[in-house]
DNA sequence: TCCGGCCATCGATGTGTGTCAATATAGACG
DNA sequence: CGTCTATATTGACACACATCGATGGCCGGA
């Protein structure tokens, strides 16, 4: 999963109709609470990560279920995973989430605020 | 529909189960293709403002269904409406975006930087 | 080599959602 | 009041998705 190749702000000008298929596939993705707490969880981890036995034992949720959000995560470019030994490690991928708060970042003076 | 209440980034700590279903309806939200170029139209256009005429015409989509999404992003805060004659005039709320890029914001130092 | 723990994949199921045509509502203008 | 335009609401339908149990794959230890 590359970059998003358009960091102008969503309110600078409008966002072209194939660039914003891939961004919504990230909001998506962002769209569901356990998600959010996963990331969340992930990235205020100490070392920067976490296991997938953490994140379990975080919701009353079931196993594949925590695996299918993570995989979700993953596949827009949000989390990247490293197996050591039996156990397997996500990360978070700071450079993805800075590209969606520069997205939705406000380019001085919107609002109609200069008259 | 008022604040967040929880403006610190999801990298600091982690999100609470509650908050998490709030944030991820304001992304469920920008989610969708659609959406976040009704969004990116009205945000950089000329005023701040689009009436629904405006939106309709930039997409091959019937207007039920540009009324409905406007909808979706007026329900969870992200635009506004005011009718004005004949035509309705939605306006981004830069408060609303602004917290969401607070939210993805790396709080200095994530990912293990500091070793 | 076998067993047990950790994680991913598969198949099924109920629920949510994007879209449309049809209809309703609201305002402008005769 | 009647009609036209602009927008919202409703009902329906196809599709996507969150969740689970069952199963499979990978690794370390006995």
């Amino acid at each position: 999963m590359e970059l998003l190749e358009c960091c102008a702000p969503l309110a600078r000008e409008p966002i072209g109709a194939e660039q914003s298929g891939a961004v919504a596939r990230v909001f998506k993705a962002l769209g569901d609470p356990v998600r959010l707490r996963i990331l969340s969880i992930v990235a205020s981890h100490v070392d920067g990560e976490a296991c997938v036995c953490d994140l379990s034992a975080a919701f009353d949720l079931s196993q594949p279920t925590i695996s299918h959000h993570l995989k979700v995560l993953k596949d827009v470019g949000l989390l990247t995973s490293e197996r050591r030994a039996s156990w397997v490690y996500y990360r978070v991928v700071p450079e993805r989430l800075a590209e969606l708060s520069a997205l939705l970042s406000l380019p001085a003076g919107v609002s109609g605020a200069v008259s």
